[in-house]
DNA sequence: TGCGTGTTTCAGTTGAAACAGAAAAATTGA
DNA sequence: TCAATTTTTCTGTTTCAACTGAAACACGCA
């Protein structure tokens, strides 16, 4: 598949942003691409299209299922899997969130209970301690808010943020 | 400085956290340390305390106020420089989630607007113009929404949160 | 102006992650 | 079962950001 001037752009940028976050650059050009062509796309298409090597497609594409990000699905008269990825960018955006918190947040949180639980805090700790809880509460806050945020529908979730600051407006209790 | 387990879990785990996100692993060190001590240090306790290079600690502290997470102040009878952090973490939350936006979302969404624009996508590529749009729409009610929620004050944003979900039930509209 | 103290810059090094290519393994159709 | 096709694993190589240490630079003070 050759690509044109507008794919590339976005496969290249949308390669750049993941590996500004953390994500490998392969991995989201992959999924870029196969956001961008909208159809299932067998893998060594993917590395021919991309101009990467065959094995850094298979890993790749390991990894973008263990994000469910993508699915394989098999055409007619043709034995290679293909991949193919939502094309919904609510559930992608939904995928992407959910997965890294599960992976990074909350273990996070985690780490930082158990240091709180454990009550040996030195006395020169004392104010160290406070921060420690207070960031712990930050983090709990956000991730109870996530998850409920998470189990609405895209469209009702769309419209929270339209209203956005709008609703801070019945917060005067 | 020597630390405490304690300290040295917190500082160690921050770091890592920071790296997994995009951000340097110094740079994040360097700010949980500040964070931890709750007090201004200078930048060679810094370094001893976390054993890494002097110009290291001089190159993340740069980051560090590029960033605005940092201010230097000045102590009686020191002349040397000393860092410190705000200690509220709705602050750095903010801080952080604001300048993130600004550097990697907001460029992102400009790229987008100018594929989306330039009006030449070849026919074979209608169906990927319309999923950039869906993609550029949903970063944009994402970046309009982050501003109204970084408008509002800490207290006011918490309390918004622990509604959560609950102001769902208002959108039937 | 020169000296002591502190900071930054810069060139080279290191280490970890990403990647390629080959080899091994799996799958399917005959 | 075998051959053809496709996928995965493995091992070395490459790349790039992070880091170090030394040298250059800035500042304040006598």
């Amino acid at each position: 598949m050759e690509l044109t001037t507008h794919a590339q752009n976005f496969i290249l940028h949308w390669g750049e942003m993941g590996s500004r976050w953390g994500v490998n650059r392969t991995v989201s050009q992959i999924h870029a691409l196969l956001f961008y062509a909208g159809r299932p796309l067998p893998a060594d298409e993917i590395a021919t299209t991309l101009d990467v090597a065959r094995s850094n497609v298979s890993n790749s594409l390991k990894e973008l299922q263990n994000w469910n990000l993508i699915r394989t699905v098999h055409l007619m008269g043709d034995r290679r899997e293909h991949f193919e990825t939502s094309l919904d960018v609510w559930v992608l955006f939904r995928t992407v969130v959910s997965e890294r918190k599960q992976r990074e947040f909350d273990p996070t949180i985690q780490v930082l209970q158990a240091m709180v639980a454990s009550s040996d805090f030195s006395k020169e700790d004392a104010g160290a301690q406070l921060r420690v809880k207070e960031a712990l509460a930050l983090m709990e806050t956000l991730s109870t808010w996530a998850n409920e945020m998470l189990r609405l529908e895209s469209s009702t979730l769309v419209k929270m943020m339209k209203l956005g600051a709008k609703v801070s407006a019945l917060i005067r209790k």
